[in-house]
DNA sequence: TGCTGCAATGTAAACCTTTACATGAAAAAA
DNA sequence: TTTTTTCATGTAAAGGTTTACATTGCAGCA
């Protein structure tokens, strides 16, 4: 037995036939007649042949593979936006790798390097910021496409959430519950999405006509621990809010416990909000009322927007916004009479 | 300018050498003169040159890249391993790629053809059984090292945790905290990790004298839900224990809401242990008493064992367990008196 | 001066595919 | 029967590397 995998070669040997009929037997089975086609057949299926992906690719200038660039796995809404992806990647041919840069411009830069190679067709970016440091790579960057904010880059299409209305629903089932002095805990630095959900509190807060005597906005980083900051820091404060809109359900967790720590019932004394609807919101004590993202949508178009990219179509479009819901649990209530 | 990719030829015209001289300038630095390796050098900042990595495995036989095979990406434990096993991975020159699988054997074949095309070297897999459905592709297995648990197959190295010895740290907390009555709520079908677990805690009530007839084993999968459904079961019975010990902390978690919700404080009226130590488990309320896994250096530790199969040095160890640590919280006190 | 040996570089083959083009045989048309 | 067309297959080049081997030029030595 060879130890090596089997080429080409060997089939073709096997099969009493030349290479490039085997070649084709594989890619353009009618192009080879049936008889022929049988040999070949059992000829791969006793030589255990698999075609030499990189070899192929090679010849052929293009690859079969998507990467999905991500600075942080471990981010809840990432597994299951990608398995949106890699099922509607799978469906069209072809496979998807991960690659992981932890923020870290100069892994990007080593992901990047797939491109150059035709290790990779396309690409989905998970972050706004392109993770190969200087812009310079730019005018040659792989058919890419972003996921949940844009690409600070002319012109790349991306998918994510209408922020702002989401954030909307968010701050009007609060108003709706009569909360008129109401916390914005939030984060505008890094992320551009959540610098929009802060808009959208605005926005709902100014409909309402909500003085802007009355409206508490606090910086976080989007972490449980920022959360539960933002609740001491607020109590230090002379007057309070009645209710909590927090950018994320990381923060709005950190909020909860904050004030739990503190002796305070939600929602009886305070409301507390989120955002994104990860799987841990459903199981807190009291459950979260949040804006639901809808997590395998996402990947499902930011895949076909690439695909599209990858088939040199001009793709339909180039901003998808899809629509948040909201998932009234039990963190909100009206409040408390003073 | 050019559209496509520099090639190590256009690198060769402009610095005036042939093609040779600027693989050895810049594989084998050493065996170049230093005028020509100055040349090259500046050609190819000019071209913005890089190899082409496929070409290359395509020539070599081998790549730097290492798969890492998940069946779930979503795991609060994957990320932080992930995380030891890429720097450590980095730090020789390897980089790292993820294949979700996400269960499906399909899938798993799919990525195997990586490595009849020489796109990966080497193979870590979290999870004891190989995702590529008939164990004949075994044979021709690449290098490869296990996570968590090991291989259902001859000979593969693997890291994990001492799951016997954990599971026994967590019930001799509950023990002297005199707790007799026991339950613990586990998993004993898809994972062996879990098997173990259940058995160290058997032997440490063993090791009690704590009578069989005083244990109580109930089954779940290892998730929230599961967890507050087997509290629902047990209160369906006459007896009831006084402690649950959780194969994990997603049951733990799923235990702590089902008591919560039946108006039950935890750690007043019932304890509850579990096992990982997710992140989650240190903001739960009250928080959760658990068994810590070493995750960063689970990932050390299987990316160096895998490193030495690729070197072909004879791999030091075979197995490696590393010691679990309890981290004491507030999930557990002692019994009630009746 | 004439050799030997070494350092630096070049030439060309190999890795495994795909495919344009060439070839040959059989079927169709004359 | 001869010519044309069609179909099935083969030959060889190309894609971008690395490296064994060949070549060149020069220093060191007798």
């Amino acid at each position: 037995m060879s130890n090596s995998p089997a080429t080409i070669e060997d089939v073709a040997r096997i099969a009493e036939v030349s290479i490039a009929t085997v070649s084709r037997a594989i890619h353009l089975p009618e192009k080879v007649a049936q008889s022929t086609r049988l040999k070949v057949n059992q000829a791969i299926a006793i030589t255990g042949y698999t075609p030499n992906a990189m070899a192929r690719s090679l010849r052929l200038g293009k690859s079969n593979m998507i990467l999905v660039v991500a600075p942080d796995i471990g981010d809840p809404n990432f597994s299951s936006i990608l398995v949106g992806l890699e099922n509607e990647a799978r469906a069209h041919g072809y496979g998807v790798l991960i690659g992981h840069t932890q923020n870290d411009a100069q892994r990007g830069m080593e992901y990047l390097k797939f491109f150059s190679s035709n290790q990779a067709a396309g690409m989905i970016l998970f972050t706004g910021i392109l993770p190969f440091g200087h812009q310079s790579m730019t005018a040659r960057l792989p058919p890419t496409v972003g996921v949940f904010e844009p690409v600070f880059n002319g012109g790349i299409p991306y998918v994510g959430v209408d922020d702002l209305e989401g954030a909307r629903k968010a701050v009007e089932l609060l108003i709706a519950e009569g909360h008129r002095k109401i916390a914005f805990i939030g984060e505008n630095r890094s992320r551009l999405a959540y610098a929009r959900r802060r808009l959208g509190c605005e926005a709902g807060l100014d409909a309402a006509g909500i003085p802007a005597a009355s409206r508490i906005v606090m910086d976080g980083d989007g972490t449980i621990e920022s959360g539960r900051l933002a609740v001491d820091q607020l109590f230090l404060r002379d007057t309070l809010p009645t209710a909590f809109m927090c950018v994320n359900d990381q923060t709005a967790i950190g909020v909860m416990l904050g004030l739990t720590a503190r002796g305070y019932d939600v929602p009886r004394d305070f409301s507390v909000t989120g955002f994104d609807d990860v799987p841990q919101a459903s199981f807190m004590q009291p459950s979260l009322t949040t804006i639901r993202q809808p997590r395998g949508l996402i990947g499902k178009h930011a895949m076909t927007l690439l695909l599209q990219l990858l088939s040199d179509t001009e793709p339909t479009e180039t901003e998808i916004l899809l629509r948040p819901d909201l998932v009234v649990r039990n963190s909100v209530g009206p409040p408390p009479r003073r």
